[in-house]
RNA sequence: GGGCGGGUAGCUCAGUUGGGAGAGCGUCGGCCUUACAAGCCGAAUGUCGCAGGUUCAAGCCCUGUUCCGCCCACCA
């Protein structure tokens, strides 16, 4: 055979770019909306429009990828869903930066303008991630690519909204949430970071209104005093027992104020004594439901004290701090200060202290949907793997409070509310009512925009075309398996969980498949604030995208987290190579005879050796991906084809190949062939690139290697 | 406060029902043998965190303990 055409060393550079746009071309991503062969479906986790890739990406696409690949092979009708996020809040302050840096704001342009320029961002700036994930070789369908701000993706966000309010499952209330006076806008739960820090633990005489003494409360914010409208000390402590019915006079402002019994309180915290500011924190709101206790908001939007902190208007919530316990001590109010360690929240954003605050928000019911999503994985319609994460699942959706899902900002899906001037009725609808049905036509629309989760939580039906009954939704859902990492396992799975089965009243996925996060060398998240990225990319650049996607895969352990060894992929790229040269011998060691497809009547030992137990390995690496054990998968790969294939029956074959004995070369031969041409089958879902370009290098192949099949062990009787 | 994961060769990490301690990189010795020096052949290296226990047999199971990391949580 001519081998000139295949240089010593394998060059990834210039054979991906060319094999990528080839299977494009071809069609080969495609999926069939209906087909003879079996359905089998993943939705790609949206990245965020913005964004660019980074390692959790790589691995976490790499993986569906594999998986994809396996399944064509496999004779299924596959369909990865592509896609990205209109990521709400990441992308607003996103283009409030290149605002910022032009030297205006959002405000200044208007809301209009302000959501024409990031339509214009994403499609300057949209297409990045996508073009990255075709660096990584990622099948995915794109003639199917949608975006959480498409038309018909909105049309499924507002018909969702509609139907769950309609069944009162979504609810417009005042309650106390979770404020970034940064950002500006209400966070859920799941968006404020915990994090501790030294403080300092206030501790405060209230005078009893009578006079003689007082009443001693501790605590971490004596900022928000202002706001206080009770003391609640436990109706068990026998400390304050006869303090029923008195009153305490509120220090600085001298308004009275009750104190009041309640089980919440520790006894053993403190004094005993709780300081209740029913408008400032949410244990706080509680108890102030209980007692009918008034809420006096002191803190405003921007985190800055209001009108009601009298003396303390207008000063910054932190600078407010320090001025009154200034005047608490000169008081003499203030009975000591010990130093503290608590845990603060923050914005998953911006990092800015979280402001508890009174709102008016809307939120979603969730204890009724959270109940058939933990049923749905008790009983294993969808199973989780690995498995010791269906506890942290079920400890979440058991402890589920109700979601607040609007946001104060301009980026993302409208709240379909509009509110009338006339007679004050709020109408929830799909299509913009034309009037009140009082007759007014003043109508406004709601300003707050939903949660981004919100519209990711309908993706895998979303994308498929719901709420049409379409022919893709019919073949495809609920969908095969759903790929993704821990870290937004409650943010996502979850609510897609409880969506699919409320609306489809089917689980979304059959299997949740959790892998690790990518860590940086001291096991940390990688993130872009915290500038420890290694870019994807530029692994790829160095060493080949085939070598980088068989070290994830050989990395991605079932229950560990991923700290990437630059040595490996080394190793991998070393692999990549040897793969190509022991192509590159068993090509130049053929002639035509060898393609003439007549096996030979007889083989010799090593031959049916090697026969066996490449169909051995295969099942083997089946059954591995099956199981989601990619790491053993990408390991039986390498230790068949270097210790096995290479070490042991290519050397064993020279003997033959330049002996005399001419039957015995014409089986080593055709076994070459055979083995080669299997084992390129069983790496191309790892390594997609150098498989496809060694194997059409074969003489006599006019397809894709996409459309061969992945070896059993039947195919080498 | 609750939960989870991990401490295995110099470094980064595998180790699926308990029975051989492994890979990559690095190190040492020998090889430019006509697929590959990005390679081949050979070698060294580990009280598998610590202490007990179960067992004929434990890195793997049980108990305790220590260190690290992570997640969840309304103790001011």
């Amino acid at each position: 055979m001519d081998i000139d055409s295949m240089p010593k060393g394998y060059t990834p550079g210039d054979v991906e770019d060319k094999w990528y746009k080839y299977w494009e071309d071809n069609g080969l991503f495609k999926a069939e909306d209906k087909s003879d062969r079996p359905p089998f479906c993943i939705v790609i986790p949206p990245p965020n429009v913005t964004g660019v890739l980074h390692m959790g990406h790589a691995l976490n696409n790499t993986l569906q990828d594999i998986l994809c690949r396996y399944k064509r092979m496999r004779g299924f009708n596959v369909l990865w869903q592509p896609g990205t996020d209109h990521a709400g809040i990441a992308t607003q302050n996103v283009v409030e930066k290149s605002l910022a840096a032009n030297g205006t704001d959002r405000h200044a342009i208007g809301r209009e303008k302000f959501i024409d320029l990031v339509w214009e961002w994403r499609a300057k700036y949209g297409g990045i991630i996508i073009n990255q994930l075709k660096k990584l070789g990622s099948s995915c369908d794109w003639s199917r690519e949608r975006f959480t701000m498409d038309e018909g993706l909105s049309r499924a966000v507002r018909e969702v909204f509609v139907s769950l309010y309609e069944k009162g499952l979504i609810y417009r209330g005042d309650y106390i949430i979770n404020w970034c006076p940064r950002c500006h806008t209400a966070l859920a739960d799941l968006e404020v970071e915990h994090e501790e820090r030294d403080s300092f633990l206030y501790y405060i005489r209230y005078p009893y209104q009578d006079g003689k003494g007082g009443l001693i409360v501790a605590t971490t914010r004596p900022e928000t005093l202002l706001g206080d409208t009770a003391v609640a000390v436990n109706p068990d402590d026998e400390r304050y027992l006869d303090l029923k019915g008195a009153n305490v006079l509120l220090p600085v402002l001298d308004r009275p104020i009750p104190v009041i019994f309640d089980g919440y309180v520790d006894k053993s915290f403190g004094t005993g004594a709780l300081k209740v500011t029913p408008a400032h924190d949410a244990n706080d709101f509680e108890i102030g439901n209980r007692h009918g206790l008034e809420r006096i908001k002191v803190i405003d939007e921007d985190g800055m004290m209001n009108d009601m902190a009298g003396p303390y208007r207008g000063m910054d919530r932190f600078e407010c701090r320090e001025r009154i316990v200034d005047d608490l001590r000169a008081k003499g109010l203030l009975e000591k200060v010990e130093p503290y360690r608590n845990a603060t929240g923050h914005c998953y954003r911006c990092k800015t202290m979280i402001e508890p605050l009174l709102s008016k928000q809307w939120f979603v019911k969730i204890a009724p949907l959270a109940e058939k999503a933990v049923q749905a994985v008790k009983s294993g319609r969808t199973r989780i793997i690995p498995s010791t994460w269906e506890n942290v699942y079920f400890d979440w959706m058991n402890n589920i409070k109700d979601w607040c899902i609007s946001r104060q900002i301009w980026w993302g899906h409208r709240i379909p509310a509009w509110y009338c001037d006339g007679c004050g009725e709020v109408i929830v609808a799909k299509e913009a009512p034309k009037k009140c049905r009082c007759g007014s036509s003043g109508l406004r629309q709601e300003t707050d925009v939903l949660d981004t989760w919100f519209s990711s939580a309908l993706w895998p039906f979303s994308t498929l075309g719901w709420p049409d009954r379409t022919a893709a939704l019919e073949t495809f859902y609920p969908t095969s398996a759903l790929i993704t990492g821990f870290d937004i396992l409650f943010f996502w799975v979850a609510r897609m969980m409880m969506m699919g089965l409320h609306f489809m009243d089917e689980v979304p996925f059959r299997d949740v498949y959790i892998h690790a996060l990518v860590r940086d060398a001291e096991g940390k998240k990688m993130s872009k604030s915290k500038g420890n990225v290694i870019d994807p990319l530029e692994v790829i650049e160095q060493s080949g995208t085939d070598a980088f996607r068989f070290t994830l895969a050989a990395f991605a352990t079932q229950g560990r987290d991923v700290k990437l060894s630059e040595d490996r992929i080394e190793g991998y790229r070393h692999f990549v190579n040897k793969i190509w040269n022991s192509s590159r011998f068993v090509l130049m060691n053929l002639d035509e005879d060898s393609f003439s497809g007549a096996n030979p009547a007889e083989r010799s030992l090593p031959d049916r050796w090697i026969l066996t137990r490449l169909g051995k390995v295969s099942d083997e690496i089946g059954q591995a991906l099956d199981d989601y054990r990619f790491n053993d998968a990408a390991g039986l790969c390498y230790q068949f084809v270097w210790h096995e294939f290479c070490d042991w029956y290519i050397e064993m074959a020279k003997e033959w190949l330049y002996g005399e004995d001419e039957a015995l070369k014409k089986s080593v031969q055709t076994t070459l062939k055979e083995v080669l041409m299997g084992v390129l089958r069983l790496l191309h879902p790892f390594m997609p690139f150098v498989t496809e370009d060694i194997w059409q290098r074969m003489p006599g192949v006019r397809e894709s290697i996409m459309k061969a099949s992945f070896p059993v062990s039947s195919d080498f009787k």
